[in-house]
DNA sequence: GCATGAAATTTCATACTTGAAATTATTTTC
DNA sequence: GAAAATAATTTCAAGTATGAAATTTCATGC
């Protein structure tokens, strides 16, 4: 930190190897995530006949026993509205979400597990600790808790200041 | 690594502990990624009228001047067949690809960008690297090089020995 | 020289994803 | 209490993504 040139932080251009650096890791941080979550599709689809966007919806629901509203769920899993209804049509269609209508307000709908699915997600989660622990648990406490560390950093960084989080 | 409970890279059953902050830590990587792929895409919309997709595919075209075979294109960008021949479409229609022939084999397509592909690519791609030097300039050079480390000791782990790169 | 299998793409059915527009219901304001 | 703003969803058009099946072409064995 001693050589001004060496920080990219400051205003005016950056020195462009480290811009470059940047751009290194990033595009190993995508490969590395992306390689993970086909390996994670992959597995859900050959051992449990599901994909990720289902688990992912039934995760957050599992998490909320007393159910969610279509907006709460989507802006949970920060995906759009649209997306969400298509998912959830075909949850319902397989018996493991329930469409509750929300009492005092006609535009809303509550979405839950049925018992099935509860007992589904059970099931799968348990397989998918395994699969991450698998990936994850070759790293020492150490480089674990680094990592979490970098990983604040970067999600606390100048270029991604809209909306901050607020979750459990 | 003194207390043997505490490492869960051996066989037999890890310390659920451990397990939990496996999936605690993926789900942080997994966040932060969405996150940062989230404000490329939107960048890339709002300031180039552009999709991910068709980045990534410009990207690869950009690095072989003299073009990429169909199979070469998504086994490089690790999608599917078929996903690659509705990009291409419309970056053929945009006119910011060319699909030539190969010579000597009737089956195989040649595709490579145009001259004006390769402009707006170069235009794009610097735009891009200031966005994640945004994001990853905050880092300091260890923390950079931790990082890697710790993406590299991922990408070696048990759980994702499906074939090995050979990349650039 | 033809059958067979392998290779390169495309086509297809299905599902996911987005942003925007449309719909329906609630709340606020005057 | 009607009009206007808000809120919760769905619908829609377009694009992305997958795995599997179909197509066309190439390479060989025989």
């Amino acid at each position: 930190m001693s050589d001004p040139d060496q920080c990219s932080t400051a205003l005016g251009n950056p020195a462009p190897a480290l811009v470059k650096q940047s751009l290194r890791v990033w595009l190993k941080m995508l490969k590395a995530t992306k390689h993970i979550e086909a390996t994670v599709r992959e597995k859900l689809r050959v051992e449990f006949d599901t994909t990720l966007p289902r688990f992912d919806v039934m995760a957050a629901l599992y998490r909320f026993e007393e159910g969610l509203k279509m907006s709460e769920l989507s802006s949970a899993l920060r995906v759009s509205n649209g997306n969400v209804t298509g998912i959830i049509e075909r949850l319902v269609a397989d018996g493991a979400v329930l469409r509750v209508p929300v009492a005092g307000d006609k535009r809303a709908m509550l979405v839950r597990l049925t018992h099935k699915g509860r007992d589904e997600f059970a099931t799968m989660a348990a397989a998918h600790e395994l699969w991450i622990n698998e990936i994850f648990g070759g790293l020492t406490p150490d480089a674990t808790a680094r990592l979490i560390c970098i990983l604040d950093t970067i999600e606390h960084s100048q270029g991604l200041n809209s909306g901050e989080d607020h979750d459990a």
